[in-house]
DNA sequence: AATTAAAAATACCGATCGGTATACATTTGA
DNA sequence: TCAAATGTATACCGATCGGTATTTTTAATT
């Protein structure tokens, strides 16, 4: 690992939580230098512009998001439980542990979508590898006869998400206990339905 | 009506779905007067700052959607059938019909939460005048028996505002008819099955 | 029609925006 | 060890940011 591919990290590191948190337009040069300790310069040494800091915080966004969700889903084996893994990420979002600012793509969508082309299009390729792991799920479920054959795959991954997204959006913004173990617990009655 | 009342209204109606859909930060003075075709001189001669300006915009973006919304509801007599009344304005915000830039709600919350604490509020305060409203539908419902007692109403309210509101975010993103489609249906699908 | 009050436009402010040319420092390979 | 290349900091650029004091225009009142 060079020099540069180690600052380029640390760079990364630092400024992908603000990127999630204030939005592209909503971050400015400033807070990059004041949240690395580095210069304009050395900042513009490793990327040839602000879009090129936002394109690369999402990814490194989306990838620890991923990671975890990963992680979490790797303990299990079936369809369902694998479905509920996604709430530990969930759980991680809303206090801040994943992701400050909560989930990427959420955030990147409605920041980027009249915007921002390249990085609405950064957020809608996360969106859809998403849903095809879970439509994944869902087809081995049914496979298994875990899950029955009625249901459309690709429907049941996009109620997921929804419902997914919509809560983890209610539940920052209101910012109670209560409100988000009503959302995570409805998500598992809609998960544990699908027999 | 005073003039000044006019050129309020006018401004507001014309910056209001700039900031739906740029943000608060993305949203200069630039695009009020461009939009407005009046001078900044104007526009701050009726409004102190941008704050007030963006506050304003959201109360109208936010009643304008609870307007469709309660007309459509107005002609529906069950309670089932007052919640599938809100997929009418799903439908209009898909194709920019109303509030364009998508649900005012959802867009102020995730470009307000961790940057504008008065923004937030409003957004806040509106997805629970929201949940209010729902919840006030299903307890009508229970009430008939159309709907089953077992049921939270809050937990449903919540999990229809979650369920609309992720739909709205990936019906946005993926911009297909089917998607939109699929998740409309799931909804009803779950409004139906209340009973 | 003249006077006054209200509203809008002009012209300007300091600060910050994203970005860059250049000088300085640090590695790295010969 | 000494160049050459790579990284970083300094200093600066024009443009735009949000905001305001002042002048000009418009509308209301008598």
């Amino acid at each position: 690992m060079t020099k540069s591919e180690k600052t380029k990290r640390h760079i990364i590191e630092k400024i992908a939580p603000i990127f999630n948190m204030k939005g592209f337009a909503g971050t400015s040069l400033n807070d990059m230098t004041d949240a690395t300790g580095l210069t304009k310069g050395s900042i513009y040494g490793n990327f040839a512009n602000k879009d090129e800091v936002a394109l690369a915080a999402f990814d490194y966004n989306f990838k620890s998001m991923e990671m975890k969700i990963n992680a979490a889903m790797n303990n299990q084996h079936t369809a369902k439980d694998k479905l509920l893994a996604y709430l530990i990420v969930y759980q991680g979002l809303m206090v801040g542990q994943i992701s400050p600012g909560g989930c990427p793509i959420l955030n990147t969508s409605i920041d980027a979508d009249d915007t921002h082309p390249a990085l609405r299009e950064k957020a809608l390729n996360a969106l859809l590898s998403w849903k095809k792991q879970i439509m994944g799920i869902i087809q081995d479920g049914i496979s298994n006869k875990e899950i029955a054959s009625k249901y459309n795959p690709e429907q049941i991954a996009l109620t997921v998400i929804a419902m997914i997204e919509g809560g983890i959006m209610i539940s920052r913004l209101t910012n109670t206990k209560e409100t988000c173990e009503l959302l995570i617990d409805s998500l598992k009655v809609y998960i544990n339905n699908l027999s």
